[in-house]
DNA sequence: TTATTTTGTTAGATTACTCTAACAGAAATA
DNA sequence: TATTTCTGTTAGAGTAATCTAACAAAATAA
């Protein structure tokens, strides 16, 4: 219920950025003004307001303009500033639609903890610093977004203008179907070579990439496909189970076999 | 309090995790386990279990073993691979340790949409089809964690095996400090060059890349720093104003203006 | 078999949040 | 001035989640 470091809930910090967004264009900001942003009747603020004011975030008195304190304008500044963050990663950097992304980011923000959004900062500086990220990001995984996943697989090969790929066949055909494995193989999800639909129903199910996986049973026509996935027993149907590539089973990532 | 798509609490999917995660070890899940696990008291176990026995997720009758529905199933497995999308992001691309990744994911975990959820898949199957990104990360941003972020405005050199930076100097050496510009000049933040504590009081008030700041009065020994970020007036000491750099004002950046 | 421990449930309280409906104060209009 | 409208508050109810304390059922030990 309460969020990770102010020690107040995630609806006292909407309504503290709410305020703090208010006032960023209107002098004084007014319950039926919060009330309005944040879509809840106007009987829900004044009780919001008490808890605010008891905690001493804001100035408040029956009927008068509300006021942030020097604290909770710093929550409140801090709020907007997770939010900012989480929505220009959900939209910059991953490509989600500007609305959704500040929907996501509306609920996250007060989750997001002080070294994540450090980190998360670092990023941005980081991506702004570094061009050829920049390049990686827009032209390879932001093509992804249009042309499918199909094209993944020559993504190394044509998107990136930042490296002379001599041994690019061998490197990408390593690539291998998990249908095709013998019983008791274990490798780890490369990717889902699938259409929409199919493809986060797999997702949805775990099959991410660097999941393990381990083939229990190979599938036939009517006999499901069955695999061990991160260590739970999961059935798929033989044609959806041929959607899933895993990477080879060589030494670089055997590596990755122990998470501790 | 709902939760994006499943129509259930937050609580309420942590509680089918719960079970899915003890019925993958221990074959019966019982409200101990469940209440030792979620580290709730047994006396809230046993109302959760009703609530999602009514809403068909889970199979329960007094002082039995509980067993997930094939809905239940589905919402345990998803929230799972959304909290694994999420730390795994949090861990091995922003590089938080393990512990408060996992902290992390657990909250927001409920609240990250499927778009989002099948962005965030996409962007580890890219990492792992391209390997020139995961060494931008590993080596460029990786290295700034030990080394602090002084060092990042040499990264696009020392880091980046791969592109050649004839023009590296000058690339470089546009950073301009805020405090240097002209009282009305407008431009991005571009990263914040101070140790921990400063630079997370400038990023908890907004002071984040990308983000647009005017000078408004310049400071000096006895007056503090004003200036206009992203629309709200904000004041700083001189000394903190002094870390924060801006890109250059050219054409390039000049097209961030508008968000729209 | 009886006693004890473990396990699960219920009752009752609490917190946080929301709503609708009724009401009160202030401002605008007639 | 009187009335209407807008705005804010209160009262009362509901939901979701948690807790402690008391109790009941089942399993284990004596």
């Amino acid at each position: 219920m309460f969020d990770s470091k102010s020690g107040i809930t995630g609806s006292l910090e909407d309504y503290l950025e709410t305020i703090y967004i208010i006032l960023g264009r209107s002098s004084v900001a007014r319950v039926r003004d919060i009330a309005e942003e944040l879509d809840v009747s106007p009987a829900s603020v004044t009780p919001a307001m008490k808890r605010l004011a008891e905690k001493q975030l804001i100035r408040y008195s029956k009927r008068n303009y509300i006021e942030l304190t020097e604290k909770g304008l710093f929550i409140a500044r801090r709020t907007m500033t997770r939010h900012n963050l989480l929505s220009r990663f959900l939209s910059e950097i991953l490509g989600i639609e500007r609305e959704q992304a500040e929907n996501d980011a509306c609920s996250m923000e007060h989750f997001l903890s002080a070294s994540s959004m450090e980190r998360l900062a670092a990023f941005f500086e980081f991506l702004a610093a570094c061009p050829e990220l920049q390049i990686l990001i827009d032209t390879g995984f932001g093509n992804c977004l249009e042309v499918g996943t199909e094209h993944l697989s020559r993504c190394s090969r044509s998107i990136c203008p930042l490296m002379a790929h001599d041994n690019d066949e061998n490197e990408m055909l390593e690539l291998e179907r998990l249908i095709d494995l013998e019983p008791g193989s274990s490798r780890r999800i490369a990717r889902i070579n699938a259409g929409k639909k199919t493809r986060r129903q797999l997702i949805d199910s775990g099959f991410i990439q660097g999941a393990n996986v381990i083939l229990i049973r190979p599938g036939d026509k009517n006999l499901p496909f069955i695999v061990k996935l991160d260590g739970y027993d999961q059935q798929l149907p033989v044609l959806i189970a041929e959607c899933v590539l895993v990477h080879p089973d060589c030494k670089e990532n055997g590596e990755q076999q122990n998470e501790e």
